[in-house]
DNA sequence: GAGTGGTCTAGACCACTCA
DNA sequence: GAGTGGTCTAGACCACTCA
């Protein structure tokens, strides 16, 4: 769950044992993603200590983007279906401006067995069942990111297509909404490498054009990977952006 | 300075006018990079505040990675002499393990006007007096980053080869200790492109390679940009790495 | 005006460092 | 054992939201 106890003596401040317990609710369901938590008086009060130390775990909960609070309305969990956060892990921008909106067209759907390499980051048995979704997100309408999605079955054992084609370029909303995954970070690799062969026809490439691949693995609460996804863009006209503190 | 007093009031707490203190401090010299700041029973008197104020706006710059706390020691002012932050803004890493040494090789070292793309991203007047340094970044002795990095001639009026050569791959450690100009936080746009002349014949490639470029721009405090990188990357070995929360 | 989160204080005590 | 940052409390008051 989380890094708590490192050091000899295992002592661990009253706050991270609170910050825990409010995890604990958010993966158990008690709390849904957009909702609203107790207040902080509140919590305190069920969990017998001062509002400060319920500020404190809220505002690690709340830096971790996990909560979010608004002043005089309440603490909220975060949630992907908020406007406000509608691409937070879109790193690919048109060079000019911002992305205001992405379409997503489906390619196809498939049920695989996850080969070796895509169980190894989803952290399940390599051969157990899951998904394959395929398709071409088009900043601002321009066609430029092919893109493969791998799912683990055990988490996402009724998807249908249908749930794809509604949510379209809001997945991550759709995995809260339905199966309870909520995505709370990811790591990418980015690599620079030669397009061919299918990618670049879907994107309008040719062979030999420079793509960028990005591998992503999303985690939700626990750190535990739930998707793999792969993209390769198109970066005449876009870039990746980055800051680094 | 600061985003401090976007609303209408013109209301700003306390901690932040403290936070805004302890940066002038900061931007003056007063305090040093690698050097302890007062201890925060001493910033409460000298502000004439609560310990609890002080500690709010020394957290936030903590965050910021502007100050570094350690229990028992003190508060210091953030360095790039430390070795704890031999690379902190180097994303490129081996794909198997991680970054223990990176030699840098300089090519070379001119006194240029900066051009109107370079000197619009530092902010200075086209045509305005810089520098401009070409070198070969090698991580784990693997020569495979191509680097061309632009100073204006403003901040950086003394710089000397010799001074290149003494810090190598600790360049931002220098800008700290000779120019009193600590790089606070950076934003990087990467592409993919094909690779030709000059950049692949130095990494040893042959034209046509895929290669990640990276555009870098540093800021110190202040939000004021100060240098400019441009970073060529063979990825076949390595890649860009990135956690989004 | 009631309820929320946000700020600020004063004071107690704890964990850690270093001489 | 003195000094540092780290935690926790109880209480006051402020800014903001919403009915």
């Amino acid at each position: 769950m989380e890094l708590v106890s490192d050091n000899n003596t295992g002592y661990v401040p009253l706050y991270r044992q609170i910050k825990r317990l409010i995890t604990e609710s958010l993966v158990s369901g008690e709390w849904a993603p957009g909702s609203p938590i107790p207040s902080e008086m509140e919590l305190a009060q069920r969990y017998s200590v001062s509002q400060g130390t319920v500020r404190k775990a809220v505002s690690e909960l709340a830096s971790q983007k996990i909560l979010v609070r608004h002043q005089g309305k309440g603490t909220f969990v975060a949630s992907h279906s908020q406007e406000s956060t509608k691409f937070p892990f879109l790193r690919i921008t048109p060079d000019s401006g911002v992305v205001e909106e992405v379409d997503a067209r489906l390619l196809d759907f498939w049920r695989i067995k996850l080969d070796d390499h895509s169980a190894g980051f989803l952290n399940v048995a390599e051969g157990s069942s899951g998904w394959l979704i395929r398709r071409i997100l088009a900043p601002e309408g321009e066609e430029s990111i092919y893109e493969e999605i791998r799912l683990p079955g055990s988490s996402f054992e009724t998807i249908e297509e249908s749930m794809i084609h509604d949510h379209q370029c809001m997945l991550y909303s759709m995995y809260e909404s339905i199966f309870n995954v909520r995505i709370v970070y990811v790591e990418e690799r980015v690599k620079a490498i030669i397009g061919e062969g299918e990618i670049v026809d879907r994107l309008g490439l040719l062979d030999g054009a420079p793509l960028l691949k990005v591998e992503r693995v999303a985690y939700t609460y626990d750190d535990r990977p739930v998707e793999l996804r792969r993209s390769y863009c198109n970066t005449t006209k876009h870039s990746y952006r980055n800051k680094i503190i």
